[in-house]
DNA sequence: TTCTAAATGTAGCCTAGGCTACATTTGTTC
DNA sequence: GAACAAATGTAGCCTAGGCTACATTTAGAA
């Protein structure tokens, strides 16, 4: 019945993996990207406000506030972040340090992309989603293409 | 009750827009996102094989049959691809516009990250995840950093 | 101190996209 | 042409992350 299948040599086997390997890992990738929004964001309103509330969360994110709170049940699941009834959010150590990572790659995919001629705000517009795929292998060589610059 | 409300200077407004207008594109592109990743796929595998069948498609994204089968549905939904019982799945206009488009997305991106110096192995994977996310204004600027390099 | 608006939280619904298990069809092989 | 293995399709479950509607709590104002 499948007559491509036999046809279709050896070689190929490994690159399917491959390949699959890839999508693999962007699912991955995207699964965790709203914790790491959350997490960062949440960073920078404890920074410039004093305080990460659920509605200046949502706001920020432009979602309903009942969607962020399911998310932020999903962050303190997760180990990232706490918080008290009708109090704000805090995060953890390990919040904190997803939130540092988070920011200091987000920095660097916008500089990157400003550095290769993109305009500011397509740039910043596009970091938004980009910054998630963006592996420590890649991050470093953006690192290192900025210095050269 | 909110103080920090009343306290933030109004410059602040229009930033938190355009802070959530950039989350809302960005989980917009992810929403289209594996419905580009069939299409493109979908068109590979008609080119090289001859046609396209679920159980390819399925061992190319690394998933099973049966949610390949159903994102399937939704290309269809969608007026992107057409498919008979038990026989393979084939693009419409639009899915083959949407195929070509996203194929030469992907180019440009594993170029571009070529370009400033990322690995290859990184470049492919990253980009999987990251050409999504890349606005025309970016590939814009993309195919003119290339040009002059 | 009480009232009330805003913030917070809960419930329940929807879609997308994963999965496994089972049913059906196809096409090759004997 | 019958049997069987592989492909295809269906059903039903799960989680995530959207939403609206409603309930509860808080804290500022009167």
């Amino acid at each position: 019945m499948n007559k491509s299948r036999v046809l279709r040599p050896a070689p190929d086997l490994p690159a399917e993996e491959a390949q699959a390997a890839r999508f693999e890992k962007a699912r991955l990738a995207q699964s965790t990207a709203v914790l790491e929004d959350y997490a960062e964001l949440i960073s920078d309103l404890i920074a410039s406000e004093g305080e990460a509330r659920p509605t200046d969360i949502a706001r920020r994110l432009g979602v309903s506030h009942a969607t962020a709170i399911k998310s932020i049940a999903r962050l303190k699941r997760e180990g990232l972040a706490t918080s008290k009834l009708y109090r704000g959010v805090f995060l953890t150590p390990n919040g904190e340090t997803l939130a540092r990572r988070v920011r200091t790659r987000h920095r660097l995919v916008v500089d990157l992309l400003l550095a290769v001629g993109v305009p500011q705000g397509a740039a910043e517009a596009d970091a938004e989603g980009i910054e998630h795929h963006v592996s420590d292998e890649t991050l470093r060589a953006f690192a290192e293409f900025l210095d050269r610059k």
